[in-house]
Parts: C-alpha cells; sequence; structure tokens
DNA sequence: TGTACATCAGTGAACGCGCGTTCACTGATGTAC
DNA sequence: TGTACATCAGTGAACGCGCGTTCACTGATGTAC
C-alpha cells in the first residue's frame, strides 16, 4: 500500500490540507486561512503544501470546489427532483441552512470573481448553475425556465446572505425555514397580486 | 476659520480617510483597505489615523455606514415612493445598479456580522431595512408587509450578488436590468402560477 | 491688542507579527534489472 | 530475492513584505487674561 502511517511521507497531504482549511475556515473565518496556517494544522512544514497547491488561490479554489459539491450534494438530498412549490422550497430550506451551517466555506465559495484559473472551481461553479436550471425546467416545463430558475436562485441566494449577514434573525433554525419557505411561496403564489390591483 | 490650507493640521482628515479608504476600497478591493495605505493616501503619516479612528475595524464600519446612507440616497432617487410593482422594480434596478457600481463597497457593507460596536453602522442598517420595509407597507397596506418585504428584499439582494460573483451575466447595464425588472415583476404576478396547476 | 499656556492633531521610530514564497536539501518510496 | 538508482514528498532556513499598534515627541491652534 502506498499510503502507510508514516510521517514523513504524510499519505495523502492534498486533502489533509483541504481539511485543515476547512478547520480553519469554519473556526477564524476567512482572515484565518493562510498556507502557513493550513500546514500547522496538517502538522507538517511551512512549504510542504506547496507540493499540492501552486499557491494560496490554488488551495481556496479547492475548497471552494469541494464547497459547490457538498452543496449539491445537499440539495439533492433536500428533494431529488422537485416539481411543486413545497418540494422547491425545502430544496431551498437546505441551501439557506447550508449557509448558515458553514458560512465562511459559504462566503469563501462567493466572494470575490471566481477566477477563471481554476478549472476545478469553474466546473463546480457551473455544475450548481445547471442544476438549479434544471430542477425548474423539471418542475415546470412550460415557463421560460432560464428566467425563472434565476429568480429563484437569487432569492434563495439573497436569503441565505442576509440571514448569514444578520440582516434577518437566524437565530432559530426553524424559524429561518419558515420564512425561506413563505418566501418560495411567494414566488409562485404571488399573494401580493390582489393587493397590487387596489 | 478652522481649517485652513495648512499641511500640518490637516483640516478634515477625518473625512479624507474615508475617502481615501473608498477609493482603495473601489481599486484594490477589501484586501487594500489597510490603515496604513490610507493614511498613505491622505498624505499623512501611518499613526494620524488614530486621532480620528480607534482601530481599523471602527474606520471600516464607517466606510460602511457611508455606504448604506449612499445606497439609500439611491434608492430614494429611483423613485421616493414607489406603489407599482414597476415603480418597485425601479427601485430594485438601483439597488443592484450600486452593488455593480460599488463592488468593493457593497461587499464590505454585508460582509462579516455587523459588529455591534458601531452605532453608525448598526443605524445605517435599520435605516435600510426601515425604508425597504417601509416602501413595501405603503405599496400593499393589504399585504403582510414585514414578510413580502423581507421576500423582496433577499430576491434583490441575491440578485446584486450574483451579478457581482459573475453568476449571472452583468456585462451589460442594459441585461442587468432588465433582469431584476423581470425577476421583481415575477414576484408579484406569478407567472408560474399556471404551469404550476398542472 | 499681546502674551502665556493648555489643548489638539499631527510625526516618526520602533515593536512584534504572520504571511507567501524561494531555495537547496534530504529522507522515503518504488521500480528495473 | 537483492541491490542501484530515479523519483517523489517532505524539511527548514531565509527573503522581504506590509500590517496594526505603542510611544514619546512636537508643531499648530485657540483661548484666558
Amino acid at each position: 500500500m502506498s499510503q502507510a502511517g508514516s510521517t514523513y511521507h504524510h499519505g495523502d497531504l492534498r486533502a489533509a490540507c483541504l481539511r485543515a482549511a476547512r478547520e480553519l475556515l469554519e473556526e477564524d473565518g476567512s482572515a484565518g486561512l493562510s498556507l502557513r496556517a493550513v500546514a500547522r494544522r496538517a502538522g507538517v512544514s511551512a512549504t510542504a503544501p506547496y507540493r499540492h497547491y501552486a499557491d494560496r488561490d490554488a488551495l481556496v479554489s479547492a475548497v471552494a470546489a469541494q464547497g459547490y459539491r457538498e452543496l449539491a450534494g445537499h440539495l439533492l438530498a433536500a428533494h431529488p427532483s422537485p416539481t411543486t412549490p413545497d418540494e422547491l422550497a425545502a430544496v431551498a430550506v437546505a441551501y439557506v441552512r447550508f449557509a448558515l451551517d458553514h458560512p465562511a466555506l459559504f462566503r469563501a465559495m462567493f466572494a470575490e470573481p471566481c477566477d477563471p484559473n481554476s478549472e476545478e472551481r469553474v466546473a463546480a461553479t457551473a455544475a450548481i448553475s445547471a442544476y438549479v436550471h434544471g430542477i425548474v425546467r423539471g418542475a415546470f416545463p412550460d415557463a421560460d425556465a432560464d428566467a425563472l430558475s434565476t429568480t429563484v436562485w437569487a432569492l434563495v441566494h439573497g436569503l441565505a446572505f442576509l440571514h448569514l449577514d444578520g440582516k434577518l434573525d437566524a437565530s432559530a433554525p426553524e424559524l429561518v425555514a419558515a420564512q425561506v419557505r413563505a418566501a418560495v411561496r411567494a414566488l409562485f403564489v404571488a399573494p401580493v397580486a390582489a393587493a397590487a390591483r387596489d
């Protein structure tokens, strides 16, 4: 076997760095995410990570890409192919939940224009985007799926950030979930239409 | 008069620091916003800003607060008291426009939980929030204004960030505006309702 | 109006820090014969 | 099965950097008499 318990050859430093980066991100926010800190936490010299990542940006991109894949997993787990507004709301709740459970990671995923250098990151972003579009297209084949899915995504994304940034009360998970469900339903039922006609 | 053109006593270093911070933010992003850089740009020794700001955070908070006030001004300019969906959409477009015109400032305003230490910042945040709620309440007195305004805000905020982060095409202003208008209208007309009933 | 003095808003040297990155290196691994 | 050697994944010293912040200071301002 190639990965023994030896300390000199780490075995899988690439993965260990990723894990360390995730932990640092959740503990100290993005400010704490430095290559040196990652190396320290992985129990390795400051320069060892350079064997696996070209530079700091490469590490951050890898973390972000992993975040996208995890997010996609959570959405899928919430409902594999939602068709009703309620099912879609469940996926939306999972999205916001993910943001609140991993605030720094979520920020890292979306902060700063995704550098086009990282293929992995671009691919992961595109996957999420396609996934969201796919859901809406499947649920509402007659509607203008692209425009609609953008609207849904923006609504949910906005809810995620406003809760994350303390602009909306995120103290209780059930509170957040209710808020998200209400907002998504509003998009499909438009309870406002009546009032607007006054 | 107290503020002459003298170089030793700057005159209004507090405001000059704020201005310098804004410029640095727009040029280099939040990474470039350091107290030393601000001092340098204001043409003053590295420690002079400490006369006016307790520490770096205080400066950042002041910048964010100023951003909130400017944003409020832009929204008001777009329409002082929108009542129709179209008027509301115009305000939404102004919101997203502001984010795209001042990306780093907008990020600074919303990134990281607003520290409750800065009264100025808290007040500015509360003002925006109240303003949004007020608009919706005025426009739709019968609806559940709080819930609805949250939904509207989240939608617009999400659109702002997705454009900012390159997830949505922000290459042409008119494109963005159209997207925002469509999304806001969807919230009030619910073009999807029909499809959802299939 | 003129002077003494307190206050205020700057200066500049210095501190310690953690960072990203380079470099020449060395120990472990695995492969060819 | 045993050995020679290329490759690979680490080490650790060193670089230069900009940062936030402190400190004792000094020059300008404005006020009291």
